[in-house]
DNA sequence: CACTAATCAGATAATTATATCCAATTTACT
DNA sequence: AGTAAATTGGATATAATTATCTGATTAGTG
């Protein structure tokens, strides 16, 4: 149901929350979480538009959240790769200007709008803070927050 | 959210939901949906695939359900033209044979399950009973019902 | 100031989804 | 039997999504 943009893009995001506040780059999210590099940028980039990630070039460059996770939901993760277009009018009757769907997608709307809510509610910080964490990236992130900034001294 | 693909599909079924019993044409249906004709037969081939629809050939044939809008639900028109694949397993964590999912896969999934519970619980016969139906469509039915069989008499 | 690590932006390729067209087949009616 | 109406299936075209690559830009470091 959702593309691979939007799970990639939250994978991303998980994978910046779960870091310490210091920039990711694009090669450290892509192997922890398991997304080609480069496309990976491109989702990335969308982030950066719709302002929820922060990035820096250069050296010691990559990317940081812009906000705190608790008040980053899944909601603006999906809408910054593809934007959320709930039914407005029926796409059936496109000269009345009734506010009214027919039932076919008024029921169609009403998927969209619980899942708009249940994502809304979902900070990352909600996130990671449950208890059933995937194994694999707790100990992904292990291993890359020591090899990381490691000027020889 | 959800594809065109699926969009026609329910489209269809609502249509044929609403005619009388004898079999609807492709055109018919088309016209009365506002479905391209030649993909529309596509995705009923789909229907009749997955047992839904029932189709003849020939003079006077055409697509009729296999059932009763009451025991014809979303879920399967859905079904029929794009499987709808829950997250079994948390992608991240392709080893682990841990039935549960990591915190993100968990919510995705939930959100899918909604959905899934939300168009398993509505029926065509619900569709149709409810108590706005889209102007355009019935209007077109009118139109279509009398205007069918004639053959200069 | 040059070098290097890194993102950014644009071009391009590959894959999938959407849509159309046409020949073959089936069926009913005259 | 012959003809018109209809689905079926295959081939093909177009558009959107997904993915990769390459050069340009930026920022830190020595």
């Amino acid at each position: 149901m959702f593309s691979r943009t939007v799970e990639y893009a939250m994978r991303a995001m998980v994978a910046l929350a779960a870091g310490d506040g210091r920039p990711m780059t694009t090669r450290q999210i892509a192997e922890t979480m398991k997304v080609p590099q480069s496309y990976l940028s491109k989702v990335l980039q969308s982030q950066v538009r719709a302002g929820l990630v922060h990035s820096t070039r250069g050296l010691r460059g990559g990317f940081v959240l812009a906000r705190k996770p608790e008040d980053l939901n899944m909601m603006e993760i999906l809408n910054a790769v593809s934007p959320y277009k709930r039914i407005e009018t029926c796409p059936l009757d496109q000269e009345g200007h009734s506010s009214d769907l027919c039932p076919l997608h008024s029921r169609l709307d009403m998927a969209m709008a619980m899942v708009q809510e249940a994502f809304e509610g979902t900070t990352l910080a909600e996130i990671l803070s449950e208890d059933n964490p995937c194994p694999t990236l707790q100990a992904q992130l292990e291993t890359l927050k020591p090899s990381m900034p490691d000027p020889k001294s």
